[in-house]
DNA sequence: AGCTCGAATGAAAGCGCTTGCAAGAACCTT
DNA sequence: AAGGTTCTTGCAAGCGCTTTCATTCGAGCT
């Protein structure tokens, strides 16, 4: 022992083999004869070896190290995402590097750095990459780089998510057509909800109603402001008949407020989620939200990284759509 | 450029300095002159190098790479804490290798093998590592090893946290001093939860309390869980004047199904969350729960962290300790 | 002028693994 | 029995950086 850590020389002393054929037992057991591989197994257990995944990253030029970047994690949408992928990737043997960029992607150009500088196997990015430098830089990376939430026209190289204009026009489809004449919508401050709402309007106008009245909201959207929110209707000219969220939790927020002001939701007052939270359900009264497949995009990226480990090609814009869960605050 | 990414030999010849040089501007910058630090500085751009911290990682046996255990993200109290120490990692130029051990810490010996296998310079646990093979090997891994929200007699290395079973004697105290008499337990079934419950309990009856009912939940907790804990309620043969939930989440469920049967919280039922999250201040009532300062343990992971890389000695034991907040639930 | 000393830099030996190439062994095939 | 395959395995050259040790150079001192 010594001291210092067994290295792979010491198994394969120990085993009377080589140190290349520790290695490839190590990395493709099938490809070393059976007995071999029982006296490297052995011989492994003797010295009490634990593989050094630093030097082979170095000498593979593969990290098996991915990095996922995400705004935040005390409150986001995509957690559940990020768990299903962080879960998936450890089965194939990878790990995940969190980074979080901040509200704004504040520090996105600094992560993004950080995980080229590991020599990652792949970036996952939530939402779309605007810098145009950054976009450049990371198409010259050599690495996968996927963008998840979103589905810009020009993905930097797979991107693996919905339209957000057209799940706003479909919630103003939806409203519309259940009689609702005058939403009022409630905007977190992030391009994905603002292009949400934009939708929303554009459909809602086209359709003959009137121009919605809207709200902003800081982010991570969270429960306090649907409370807010609610307040801010005192504000309003005329009342509205439903406050489409941009978020389930302001949503619930704003449900509560309006039921400890004795309003009654949905009779008095509609409300409207986005994202499907396990609470949507849960919530009295249930709320009707928008589906977005989170367990979808994650099995998608994870589809993309095994075809592109296995070089195979890849579709660069992977929809995984939306759909309105209809339940009884709307 | 001829296609392989540029290397410290490269920037070095462009500045006319060996690449030793070039390693030490890049990790000290002050030990090296200032015009050869601005040469430096220029090649680096001129080459578009990117630094490959891998490499560096195996020559100087320092990952600069930290892994954090949790059991999930999707739902869990340890968010807020975990986030903080990613963001003020980060500002150390460490990342942050997350890891789910899954419920039960089901994964927890695979993921710390990973962690070992990549030569992390710290692995940060949450809860305590019951398996004996496990924490011999942690200790013998001759890395920092940081065990959060909990404050085991003998830690592995060092541990960061507050007593469970204090915790719960101080609910139980609190709640008997403002006159309640019969307390009805909801517990998720995990082992923190179960000692709080267990504080709460010896408490209870020593103070002369009866023993109080209590019914066991799965985890991760959740806001749906306090609705089916409060239709648990019908079960029991006298009702409960208040309800001490495991998490904010499960009150907050509890507190809703109750008022949409009727019930007013807290005059016919007292309701209890533990986490003091920020809906817990938002909610309506507003939650009195029990609050553990995450950004504390945050803090003081960095500061056993630096410490530890500053070769100082650090103390094994850090008691962030807890405090109720009395709000209008209870 | 001669000497010491610290600052700045270079040379070179690794860090622990992977993998292309090649050779030996074992097994067929005709 | 010779020639051809297919398996297994070993050799050795890296992967791109860090760091020890030694060297150079100029400044400060006597």
């Amino acid at each position: 022992m010594a001291g210092r850590n067994p290295r792979l020389d010491d198994v394969a002393a120990k085993a009377g083999v080589s140190a290349a054929t520790v290695s490839r037992y190590l990395n493709s057991p099938e490809i070393v004869a059976a007995a071999t591989g029982q006296r490297i197994r052995e011989a492994i257990d003797a010295t009490g070896y634990v593989q050094n995944l630093a030097a082979g990253a170095l000498a593979s030029s593969r990290s098996r190290l991915i990095a996922a970047l995400v705004p935040d994690i005390a409150q986001s949408m995509f957690n559940d995402t990020v768990e299903a992928m962080i879960d998936e990737l450890a089965m194939d043997g990878n790990s995940v590097m969190l980074s979080l960029t901040g509200p704004d992607n504040h520090r996105l150009a600094r992560e993004i750095n950080m995980a080229l500088a590991r020599r990652v196997d792949a970036i996952i990015l939530t939402g779309i990459v605007s810098d145009t430098e950054m976009r450049q830089k990371l198409r010259l990376a050599g690495i996968t780089v996927i963008e998840t939430w979103g589905l810009p026209e020009d993905p930097i190289d797979v991107a693996i998510g919905f339209s957000h204009r057209a799940a706003g026009e479909e919630m103003a489809r939806f409203l519309r057509q259940r009689g609702y004449r005058r939403p009022h919508l409630v905007v977190p401050r992030s391009t994905r909800s603002a292009r949400r709402a934009s939708g929303f309007v554009t459909r809602w106008l086209h359709d003959g109603g009137e121009e919605p009245t809207r709200l902003e909201v800081g982010v991570p959207s969270h429960f306090g402001q649907g409370r807010l929110a609610y307040r801010g209707l005192a504000d309003l000219a005329a009342q509205p008949d439903v406050v489409v969220c941009g978020s389930d939790w302001i949503a619930q927020g704003l449900i509560v407020e309006a039921q400890a002001a004795g309003i009654r939701v949905p009779d008095q007052l509609a409300v409207t989620g986005f994202g499907n939270l396990r609470l949507a359900g849960d919530m009295r009264p249930t709320i009707t939200s928008m589906d977005i497949d989170g367990a979808r995009i994650a099995r998608e990226v994870l589809r993309v990284l095994r075809a592109r480990a296995a070089g195979e090609p890849v579709e660069t814009r992977i929809d995984v759509g939306f759909r309105v869960i209809a339940r009884e605050s709307a």
